[in-house]
DNA sequence: CGAGGGGTTGACGCCGATCAAAGCTGGTGG
DNA sequence: CCACCAGCTTTGATCGGCGTCAACCCCTCG
């Protein structure tokens, strides 16, 4: 519907600092984790590290094309935005993901709109950085190619996710794939809002709502605390299988 | 529905012999295009050129993972069946494309089935002849990237167009990318059968037949020859934007 | 010539989109 | 602290699109 207000351009990154990567607590699981300490000496831009609230833009599609984002927390959705104005979620992603690394594909210009879903902690990385340590440090490689297949595979759940029959069964999904995707460690995450789910799954927020409700109500879904809910997964994949 | 057609397995594959990288005419177009022509002269593995008649599977999400396959000729799709046995077509295939690239990230398995759709000529590459190329040539590495980048890209696509509204506006994206995707000089194309198309867009078969039915009667698809179909693209665009 | 598979077309019923209205919640200002 | 409002969620009522079942046509192949 409206998504206008998506569109409030970053109005308060905050700017944490120059990252320091050979300091890096969570590289292990980041594109730079096979590279050495002396790696990033001389660089030629620097790596931010940047905090953005939930809901801004971190880019857009016609953004200048500069920067790829590395994230360290919180959740970012990337989305397509049709002539007729409607709205879709091409894909999800978390701590770990790499956005925006077409560009080093020879792309003239991002694929999609990255949006913020929860507040977010991220490293912006230039992409002339990138293709120089590619340069001396050929592992880099390997790496991006991981992430680029992992989001392949992403896409590819999603395609079969999204035409998985009716839409109790497609909630059903999405549920279980925020369960897997973005649980903590007692098993509980956060819904999104229905008009996301809905634009993830293709089809209208009031049965987005309804499915929401229904499973509620048969405790499927139990919140565990403000906002966190935790599921049933068995119950689920028993709905995903039959309606 | 059946399925269990698709499931024989290349009966009877026709091999064409050792493939001559170095004296390949459309190279310049496959993964090692900017590989020097030297750069073949002691590989592991051989690299072998295959037919594959329509129908014939190239290889099952079960199988043996050892090669990847670069498609020269014809038209592949990867397919997914859930556990129900219903079954999706995740991605359509052309030259110039190479499957099997997740065998290159460490995937443990193929992750789709491969089936052709037309008579298909291709060649197989051994994992490990691609990593040793690899290993001397990093180059080949971004030619990787671009292939998975490019797969990202038609997900994606795929991702927009299946939950693009109504069953006829699905029809109509799907018939301009296959004119876009698959189109000769002269514009025509094969349409496919349309159980698969049902498979592409998650749709009931008889619904796919009654659109096309339909955009035949209103002379949006024309037949050229034989089997062979004209669409009428702007029609079809129309279409895409207002039902 | 008959059998079988794919495509087309019709009839019917249900799921889900749409429109509308009423709770809920959090934020703002009095 | 409460009143009010805006946006989100929930729920209801209605209606059309599409899935389903079924018949028929056409073409190929044995």
């Amino acid at each position: 519907m409206n998504k206008e207000n998506e569109g409030s351009f970053c109005t308060n990154v905050e700017w944490v600092g120059r990252a320091h990567c050979e300091k890096c607590h969570i590289r292990y699981l980041m594109l730079f984790s096979e590279l050495p300490n002396t790696a990033f000496e001389k660089t030629l831009y620097p790596i931010d590290h940047l905090l953005y609230p939930a809901g801004s833009t971190i880019y857009d599609i016609d953004s200048q094309k500069q920067y790829t984002y590395s994230i360290r927390r919180g959740m970012v959705k990337l989305i397509h935005t049709g002539l007729d104005g409607e709205y879709r979620i091409v894909r999800l992603l978390g701590p770990g993901s790499v956005i925006g690394l077409e560009l080093l594909e020879g792309a003239r210009s991002y694929h999609h709109t990255a949006i913020a879903i929860t507040d977010i902690d991220l490293c912006r990385i230039p992409v002339t950085t990138i293709e120089q340590l590619e340069d001396k440090h050929p592992v880099l490689c390997t790496r991006v190619g991981k992430q680029l297949q992992a989001q392949l595979d992403l896409a590819d759940q999603w395609i079969i996710a999204l035409s998985a029959g009716s839409a109790k069964q497609r909630v059903a999904q999405l549920v279980l794939m925020l369960n897997e995707f973005y649980a903590d460690k007692t098993g509980s995450f956060v819904l999104l809002s229905r008009e996301d789910m809905a634009a993830m799954i293709g089809i209208a927020t009031e049965t987005v709502s309804r499915m929401i409700a229904e499973f509620k109500r048969q405790n499927l879904l139990q919140k565990t605390n403000e906002k966190n809910y935790r599921c049933d997964i068995a119950a689920l994949q028993q709905i995903t299988r039959n309606d």
